[in-house]
DNA sequence: CAATAAATGAGAATAAGTCTCATTTATTAG
DNA sequence: CTAATAAATGAGACTTATTCTCATTTATTG
């Protein structure tokens, strides 16, 4: 079963690799494998030690970078200054970020549907008053979670 | 005129200084006194050449944490990854951020009143979901400014 | 399967931000 | 106003995240 998922996994970032024509390497797949299997924002700290060393930094780094060229990773800056990235695949929804500032955790948050309307229109104001073309955008949310998080013990 | 100005920032760097019990000392008014003349969001690169030197570099590094520590300045990392600080004085109403991906120019937004109390709804939906007290928010909005946008020509 | 272009690993280079410590400056009690 | 003391500063060393270099390895394709 486990078997199952992981070779699900590996086949599947060598989907994700042709799909968007980039070269199927062992790096590639490593670093897509462990962002599938976390599914979950995750700093670039956290993925190293992931890898546990199967990938040298320098081409951690350069994997990344591909990745993000393909547009499949979003990568943000946490209120500590850690570098969090994350996979974003089309089964993966519009969100936004919900960061802990006690353990440092990045929650994805999905907001209502009038809501995305309502800031869709003020965008669309945004985009007239200032005359820009905007092309993206996201909500931020800092704070701290209850004794109940379960990150958080 | 102008030297009424600068008189002002000055008096005025040094009045923001006691209120917040900090010592007033050069390096601080300096700092102050740009920020509060920019008086718009900045990089630190750009804060550096505006000091010209006036100010060491690990001086300026205390003096942007020392203001972060009695809240009044913010500081956030622009998408091409450079830090950006911006000083939030009472006078300072809430917004928001937009980014040009062209000239890199970072210019404050106010969303609608009827959207910011929609977001605090939301907020709070999310505070409950989640059992987190959540302390900050923001919207980033990101994209390209057209050919009319005085800073991308 | 061979030729070629692309990707990798190891470590050097770069750059943002912090730290150290000797010197200078601000504050305050008298 | 001045001396004593605590705090802040400057210069540059240090740290750490990210990028770069280049010799070697690997993937692709014909």
């Amino acid at each position: 079963m486990i078997e199952t998922i992981i070779i699900n996994m590996s086949q599947n970032s060598r989907r994700i690799l042709s799909e968007h024509s980039v070269s199927i390497t062992n790096p590639r797949i490593l670093v897509l494998e462990s962002l599938l299997e976390i599914n979950n924002p995750i700093t670039i700290d956290e993925l190293q030690s992931k890898l546990r060393g199967s990938v040298a930094k320098s081409t951690l780094y350069r994997v990344l970078n591909d990745l993000k060229k393909i547009n499949i990773l979003n990568e943000f800056t946490s209120p500590d200054n850690s570098t969090v990235v994350e996979l974003i695949l089309e089964d993966h929804s519009h969100h936004h970020h919900l960061f802990c500032s006690d353990c440092g955790e990045v929650i994805d948050v999905e907001l209502s549907e009038e809501f995305e309307v309502m800031l869709s229109e003020e965008i669309k104001k945004v985009q007239k008053n200032f005359n820009f073309e905007i092309t993206d955008h996201r909500v931020e949310m800092f704070g701290l979670c209850t004794e109940e998080c379960s990150n958080c013990k």
